[in-house]
DNA sequence: CGGATCTACTGTACCGGTACAGAGATGGTG
DNA sequence: CACCATCTCTGTACCGGTACAGTAGATCCG
């Protein structure tokens, strides 16, 4: 059986193919009476609707926006921060009718979704701005808007004040007299388990802005922490880290991690040495997602509103794509010290 | 400036277009050095490579598949359970190079995605049956596969023995004595607090399954238990509805709760009422996901094999795009119940 | 040395729509 | 009644690729 096109509705009905486009496409453009009678040829040929493809080919746009993420969209799926991100943007397109595609950077095999997919215009959410993936969209010279990452020059951009955030933790723990870090990272890429030179580290935006924000305060300070760093998902090697270094006689009093989900493995391996928060140790998180107040104590954290951030993007992208010349603009969203329950006074000497 | 296509290519070089496109999409039918100058070419006049949407009209694929998901998106990305299902559907995917779009059943304005969007195929994950938007991918004859709802003839589907489980739940509390019984139930649609009139329910698949294995055993010892309902995210309205059917003097003792989540709502409102979990107030989860041992005392539920339910659906999908027209196969994947901490002996009376 | 096979490239006909200019018919107007 | 505007509908030329059947020349082979 043939595929039923706007031809055979054409030649069923016996008007022209142009026509029987007109009766899906613009409906002013024909009487109602044909409009109804094409309606129901196509009804009875069981026709969907005109093709996609087609359409898209002939029009020049997909209805549908990529989202460029890191590595394996497991992430995407299963921290709760970047699924609200995520839900926030879909929320925002929504009215729009806009669909989501998720893109991987990495391209396995021959087919490069960066490259392959068709699509209106995509957000590029904290990946590695080298990575060949946002090349590939740069060059399709599709419109793009740079989420949590550094702003590139002629895109549109949205971020966080990372920075100001993390120094605002580093200084209220300095005044509370703290004088031994640690910092708990989370990155992919690069050294993992006890890290000793800063330097070394392939880190992504975030943790470079969060880590540069500590230091800010820490270092006139003459304070270097020993950095202990894990794979996101990785909570339980952070546990294993965290453990070791802080069974140390001169363990740290406080330690800065990189996220909530980075100080569940910090809580952990106190519990697991018997230190007390915040009576014997001090941890601050960053992102005040859902976890940050179930864990008990409450966790001093940095918050940063990612619903915004989510609607920024999608709102910036949306703009793009309608052609708005309008220079491109740089979003910076506050961030805030949420101080709870697990940052207190330095433990004096014993 | 106009547009780079592969025409522009070819005549730069001096060949025919077709020879452009054997150097981008079939290397072996040219020779090396001439694909070398036209790659050469290609570069200096920053093309980026075939145009997906021209490229998918003319060859019939997209290299993309949908995820049809109830309504909204927000479900897909917040909620832990739905997140591992479909981040193993990602990697199931991600050597095939497959990209994930997805897809919301409710189509606003006349953009509607099951319609509108390009795509090879689609999984169609716990939707009402009725909604246009499956009737669409219907329609346009896609490959489909059905996941965690009813099967539908001539399509694949993967299930889990829902209703096995939720048998397993109810037998194991009844065994331990337990007579004064309440379900509580995530849904959407239909009414929400305290329902007496079970068939008041309109109730997606998953929901339906587990209430008639709760049902199944305790029907015929003459139990009909109270139903709480409220829509999935609504944690604390559920711990409302609990708090207030847990008050009243004859108040149950065991509650059997849809998901992992939900028992949440009916943890924290025990705690509201100074109730024991196990010893005033046995309660079952569903799922087995992370809530489920992080919750203290750790939940007694059901476990489900979410990875593989994605994994076994991408798999289908995957055989159904390559025309695979072997009979359309029903998968259903065990359910074990999971006794931990949360449930025990009725307790007696005062 | 004639014919078979291969390699490397080309020409044409699609894929299934939309944009846009125009052609009749219709109707209102002065 | 001539004239112009409006309403419907049509024809053609794209959108940017790929499939497939050639063709011309080089190579092989007995």
């Amino acid at each position: 059986m043939p595929r039923v096109t706007l031809q055979t509705i054409a030649d069923r009905v016996g008007v022209s193919r142009m026509t029987v486009s007109n009766a899906f496409s613009r409906p002013d453009q024909l009487s109602p009476t044909l409009r109804r009678r094409i309606l129901d040829a196509a009804q009875e040929l069981g026709y969907a609707g005109p093709d996609p493809t087609a359409r898209a080919l002939a029009k020049g746009t997909t209805g549908t926006i990529g989202i460029l993420l890191t590595d394996s969209l497991r992430y995407a799926f299963t921290d709760l921060v970047a699924g609200d991100f995520l839900a926030a943007i879909a929320e925002e397109l929504a009215p729009t009718g806009l669909s989501i595609t998720l893109l991987t950077s990495t391209g396995s095999g021959d087919l490069i979704p960066a490259r392959d997919v068709a699509m209106d215009g995509a957000l590029i959410y904290s990946c590695d701005p080298t990575s060949p993936a946002v090349a590939w969209l740069q060059r399709r010279r599709l419109p793009l808007v740079f989420v949590d990452q550094d702003p590139i020059a002629g895109y549109p951009s949205v971020n966080v004040a990372d920075r100001e955030g993390a120094r605002a933790t580093a200084q209220h723990l300095l005044d509370q007299g703290h004088e031994r870090f640690a910092y708990a990272i989370a990155g992919s890429h690069g050294p993992h388990g006890l890290v000793t030179d800063p330097s070394a580290l392939l880190e992504g935006y975030a943790s470079t802005q969060r880590r540069l924000g500590w230091a800010d305060v820490l270092a006139p300070a003459g304070i270097h922490p020993p950095t202990i760093r894990e794979p996101f998902e990785r909570v339980d090697a952070i546990r294993a880290d965290a453990r070791e270094l802080l069974a140390t006689p001169d363990r740290p009093t406080a330690v800065l991690c990189f996220s909530d989900v980075t100080a569940v493995g910090v809580y952990q391996a106190a519990e697991d040495l018997g230190l007390r928060i915040p009576d014997d140790l001090s941890v601050t998180g960053f992102d005040d997602g859902p976890v940050a107040s179930q864990l008990r104590p409450c966790l001093t954290t940095v918050r940063q509103d990612v619903e915004a951030k989510g609607r920024a993007a999608a709102t910036a992208l949306r703009s793009a794509l309608q052609g708005g010349q309008t220079t491109a603009t740089r979003t910076l969203l506050p961030t805030t010290l949420v101080i709870r329950e697990s940052t207190g006074p330095a433990p004096g000497p014993v």
